[in-house]
DNA sequence: GTACTAAAATAGGCACGCCTAACTCAGCAG
DNA sequence: CTGCTGAGTTAGGCGTGCCTATTTTAGTAC
């Protein structure tokens, strides 16, 4: 009754996404970290923790660090290959500066389906070896 | 120590984006309009209402019709510039098919910031008179 | 081993935004 | 004028996501 069916919201995402990025750093995220990163409080990503790893994205034990599971490194790395390919075609087809890029992509990110993200990607694409047309 | 400081939801610019529609076809807009436009219950709709009345953005007596203060229409015309914009840039750049770029247009309406529509905006433009560059 | 410290967890609360169920009112039929 | 009907409202509740204050724990200093 919630194999997949589950959608995770914008707002757990931005912790996969994050914890994602902690582990490539240091090899594993600690709370205090992702509550600096995302800037929310420790409580708060406890919060966040415990639900994700009760749909088994997160490994996570009392006191101890956080690491994704492979299901969870596999959203994670999704979510930002969405946010990359946002952030690229702000920067280089619409020549926004790449800090409000940055900030921009983070919430794109979320909200835009896949079918349409793929229009992005290859008007992009359109550009780059193709210059114009 | 609320004149407008107080930041307005996506889901309040909702409300007022499918009240200035609903004015334009009928001069009123009914709470059951309201809701069937917004895919919402109609208690829903009578608790925004109030809200958006308690910011002085509505005109709305109990059991009657709602209609936009002035400053009310004028965010709920800016919302719908926005809308507009950025249906456009997505049918219009992307070849993005009118039904997803209506869908898509709701949901980027109420995170892209004004400078960065701007962007778009001139993109879209500099494409319209100026094929390419 | 005991004491301290800093990180993490629990407890409790708040704001949104939505819902269903139940009640109220306005307007019309008769 | 009585009663019906349906639009609108109130009442109450739920999930999410965040917070502060408090407690627990792990690890280190001594």
């Amino acid at each position: 009754m919630e194999p997949q069916s589950e959608m995770l919201s914008a707002s757990l995402e931005d912790y996969l996404e994050a914890i994602l990025l902690l582990e490539r750093e240091s090899r594993v995220a600690r709370v205090s970290e992702i509550a600096d990163q995302l800037h929310v409080s420790r409580p708060s990503v406890t919060g966040a923790l415990k639900n994700l790893a009760g749909r088994g994205l997160v490994a996570h034990e009392r006191y101890g660090h956080a690491t994704l599971t492979e299901e969870g490194e596999r959203i994670a790395l999704e979510v930002e290959r969405r946010h990359v390919a946002i952030r690229d075609f702000l920067t280089e087809v619409l020549s926004i500066p790449a800090v409000q890029a940055e900030t921009t992509a983070c919430k794109l990110e979320h909200v835009l389906e896949p079918d349409i993200l793929a229009h992005f990607v290859a008007y992009a694409d359109s550009l780059r070896d193709g210059r114009q047309a």
